[in-house]
DNA sequence: ATGGCTGGACAATCCAGA
């Protein structure tokens, strides 16, 4: 089962590139972000088109979050963090799929530092926490697949020095992020890649791709349970080549079978 | 170090992204 993450940097504005990828990867499951389209503007005949069951939670202009299900229709069970109602933002949404949990999110930005954005983001940040707590305590799996939108240690960024600052690698977020992995979770990427520099994203500006100045910012984390079934873990970056293409390239795990062949 | 790029909402620039 091959589980992906993508920020596709508006869904309409990139759904030729979506489109592509999805036909070209053909994953099980896909957890989108920055769909940047009101609810009523997602394209669900397109995806339909391609073979996918969707649910989304979008919002005009900014953010947006969406899963979709190779050949069946996902199982909406969350929308929305919990913690605080007043929070407007689309960028979380939950389904179960074949018996897992998975949750998709996207998590503030929060640049510039300091501010009232830098606040917010470590105040979702400890909304997600205690809400990763609590799924833990379901001891089913569960998958948290998304933009976290921090890099957690200097290999994941292509020049530490100049990040230092920046609200995507402040202390307070790796220390966030830190956080959340004692909690039991995995970082999927890391465990079968240790040592290696694998980045989801490269900006714009400054023929960031071609120097490969990339981040690694979009992260799977992996309950106990599923994380016995990872098999492999990568990044589609050659999509971040295509033309017309978002920031963020494609990133994937593979699971192997369910429990019932696991405790064989 | 900074400014560079891109899309969306608007109908000229501004905002947000990372």
């Amino acid at each position: 089962m091959k589980i992906a993450t993508y920020n596709v940097n508006g869904v309409n504005g990139r759904l030729d590139v979506l489109l592509r990828w999805l036909e070209e990867a053909s994953p099980d499951v896909v957890c989108l972000q920055e769909l940047k389209a009101p609810d009523p503007k997602f394209p669900v005949k397109a995806i339909e088109a391609a073979g996918y069951g969707a649910i989304w939670h979008g919002q005009k202009s900014w953010n947006g979050v969406a899963i979709l299900a190779r050949d069946r229709e996902p199982t909406l069970t969350r929308k929305g963090l919990p913690g605080d109602p007043d929070d407007t933002h689309s960028r979380y949404i939950e389904a179960a799929i074949d018996g897992m949990v998975i949750g998709c999110l996207y998590l503030p930005n929060g640049n510039p530092y300091p501010g009232p954005k830098f606040e917010y983001k470590l105040a979702w940040f400890d909304r997600l926490t205690a809400y990763a707590a609590e799924l833990l305590e379901l001891d089913v799996p569960v998958i948290l697949a998304g933009d976290y939108n921090v890099m957690p240690t200097e290999l994941d960024v292509y020049k530490p020095e100049r990040w230092v600052n920046d609200a995507l690698f402040r202390i307070e977020v790796k220390d966030a992020y830190h956080r959340l992995l004692e909690q039991g979770w995995t970082d999927a990427l890391r465990q079968l890649h240790p040592g290696d520099r694998v980045y989801t994203f490269w900006d714009y500006f400054r023929n960031a791709f071609a120097r490969d100045a990339g981040l690694r910012i979009d992260h799977f984390l992996l309950s106990p349970h599923v994380t016995k079934r990872l098999s492999a873990a990568g990044v589609d970056r050659h999509v971040r080549g295509w033309e017309h293409t978002s920031d963020h390239a494609p990133a994937w795990i593979e699971l192997s079978d369910g429990p019932a062949e696991e405790d064989q």
